[in-house]
DNA sequence: ATTGGTCTCTCATATAACGGGAAGTCGTTG
DNA sequence: CAACGACTTCCCGTTATATGAGAGACCAAT
């Protein structure tokens, strides 16, 4: 018997086959109509209608009047807006960071993707010392250097990360910094085989750093870093920490997709 | 009495409120508490409470457990993400493009800002002939030059615009290039005076085009732009088509603030 | 014209949302 | 530390609301 009953379902159920509806749009489906809905939520055509038309009375949906199909609607591009300059992502990421920082002692930080550079939106400092963390929410690391962007750009298929890296010039920012194509390549698939990427002074030589890839599905969308500078006197190797580092990945993936593992409402 | 009943209401009440409340949200108002949202709505404090899980059911809104209060969830993440790749805006921008280039028999394009430039994410080629519209989605347009560029940033905050583009070297790309950041200053300013803005070669010195902006409530958000070759020999001064150029901007506003002046639903 | 496939709308029925109220939590104040 | 107040969560009977079937309208093919 499937225990569907108990926890594990909206209190509205209008409301919730209403945001199924939103949900069931992806970069295959990009349109629905109405019979179409009507079966694949197993509901009657009138209330496919119905739900679509409420949708798209607020603008989440848009109808096209000559397809008679419904695609995503103005309204979503507001709140997609809204969620970049609210930092939605920034604040999913904080709890996580939080947590990761105290545990290892050091500074960790979230990068996401920008143009071929990866940015960083989020960092907490390890309780550690008084860190130079004041500047790394902005930060722009590029792609070929440093095992925060590794651990981004390594998990993109292979064709993605030629179109955006391949023919650029590969600044040498350290003696460490590796700046031959080919190398390179072969670097990032080393990554993926470990899982997560290691950094002793290939960008900044004063700083070392482990970092692993946050993922949805399977396409990467950021990598969480752990970071130390070399002159801190902090216990152990920081690659000790990788197990911490990609249970935290984990953890921030799981929460971007939703599969609420502490969710669990808090009940004694 | 106000003619409320008729059309201008959702066919589904509870999932009309459920997408007001996230309509609800903004950058001054991030999080609700139940209490608070049950009086924005007029609602029982049940009722709120029981809508907000169901929201929160989808990840549509996120729990913060310990302030009891709701945000935008990681789903509004998905979604925000789906529009961008599925090219929301530019599918929005196409049929408006489409008329304008008619009527205007040039090419028709749509531009949103990228860092301190613009760029294009749609376009329409004027009927009149064998344009070389090809590279024009995905072209990258520097804030200093061009009516493109000029017709979004004239309209940003002058503090905005300031932190963008002050102290940047401006390239010259023709004799008639303005690289001066004070007269450019000047030239942004009566561009908001005039509401729109005319180039004749400042960036191409083959092109002249005229441009004005897309805005979400005062805030301009991207650019209409009407451009011709000038080695075609068209009717008229590209000038003339202000109007219309205007009306198209107004028309795209309105699409994505979601007033619906051409909704109603086509009955004969 | 005729047909098959959708979408739209109406209407009676049953179900799902509603609001009042009680019980449970948390934070504050005396 | 106790008692209050503010808020949230849960429960339950009532009623308003969403539902599905079916008829009519629409569009695109044959």
């Amino acid at each position: 018997m499937d225990s569907l009953d108990d926890d594990v379902r909206s209190p509205l159920q209008t409301v919730d086959r209403a945001l199924q509806i939103l949900i069931s749009f992806s970069e295959q489906r990009r349109d629905w109509g109405v019979m179409e809905l009507a079966d694949e939520l197993g509901i009657d055509k009138s209330s496919a209608q119905r739900l679509l038309a409420a949708l798209a009375f607020r603008g989440f949906l848009r109808p096209d009047p000559i397809s008679r199909r419904y695609s995503l609607g103005p309204t979503m591009w507001r709140m997609a807006a809204l969620w970049e300059r609210t930092g939605g992502l920034a604040a999913l990421a904080d709890a996580v960071l939080e947590r990761l920082a105290q545990d290892t002692e050091r500074t960790a930080t979230f990068t996401i993707p920008d143009g071929f550079h990866v940015r960083c939106i989020a960092a907490v400092d390890g309780g550690g010392g008084p860190l130079r963390s004041h500047p790394l929410v902005g930060d722009l690391y590029p792609a070929h250097a440093g095992a925060t962007s590794r651990a981004y750009f390594a998990f993109l298929d292979r064709n993605e990360r030629r179109a955006l890296l391949s023919g650029r010039p590969f600044a040498r920012f350290t003696d460490l910094t590796e700046v031959d194509e080919a190398a390179l390549e072969r670097v990032f698939e080393d990554t993926v085989q470990t899982g997560w990427a290691f950094s002793d002074g290939e960008y900044d030589a004063a700083t070392r750093a482990i970092a692993a890839p946050v993922r949805l599905g399977r396409r990467p969308i950021g990598s969480l870093t752990v970071v130390e500078g070399k002159s801190e006197e902090l216990p152990g190797d920081i690659r000790d920490h990788v197990p911490r580092l990609l249970e935290a990945t984990e953890e921030l993936s799981n929460l971007l997709a939703h599969r609420t593992p502490a969710a669990r409402t808090r009940r004694r």
